[in-house]
DNA sequence: ACTCTGACTCCTT
DNA sequence: GAAGGAGCCAGAG
């Protein structure tokens, strides 16, 4: 459904410079608990013009989602770098990084 | 209605 | 840490 591909690209959008996320709570934060999996999927199908900050949706743990087989996973990784993201090893300091909603950032995911 | 798929997540070897 | 498997569930054809 095309109308949860926005909710989820709205809630991506709202990540702030230097934090990232988790697909799962991209999905929950959008209304859309366990559907970490559509989160991808919504992910890939976005337009480029969105200029969504999708480099700050990681895999839970702090991993990168991407396959390093990919190229797409060097870029995240740079461009996480340049934010000031940086990786200890192959994966994200969360307790550092993960980025924590404010109530309002909430309510506004869930439709306002 | 049914099958296949997945930039996921969690648990067990 | 790597590999494998099960659970998950909407989207696409």
């Amino acid at each position: 459904m095309k109308n949860h591909y926005e909710k989820i690209w709205h809630t991506i959008s709202l990540i702030p410079l230097g934090r990232v996320a988790t697909y799962g709570q991209i999905a929950d934060l959008s209304g859309l608990p366990k559907r970490a999996r559509l989160v991808s999927k919504a992910l890939s199908l976005a337009a480029p013009e969105l200029q969504l900050p999708w480099f700050r949706v990681i895999a839970a743990g702090g991993r990168i989602a991407i396959p390093k087989s990919s190229p797409g996973h060097r870029r995240q990784i740079e461009k996480l770098a340049s934010e000031g993201v940086i990786l200890s090893g192959a994966r994200v300091d969360m307790k550092r990084y993960q980025w924590q909603p404010s109530l309002a950032e909430i309510l506004q995911g869930l439709d306002g």
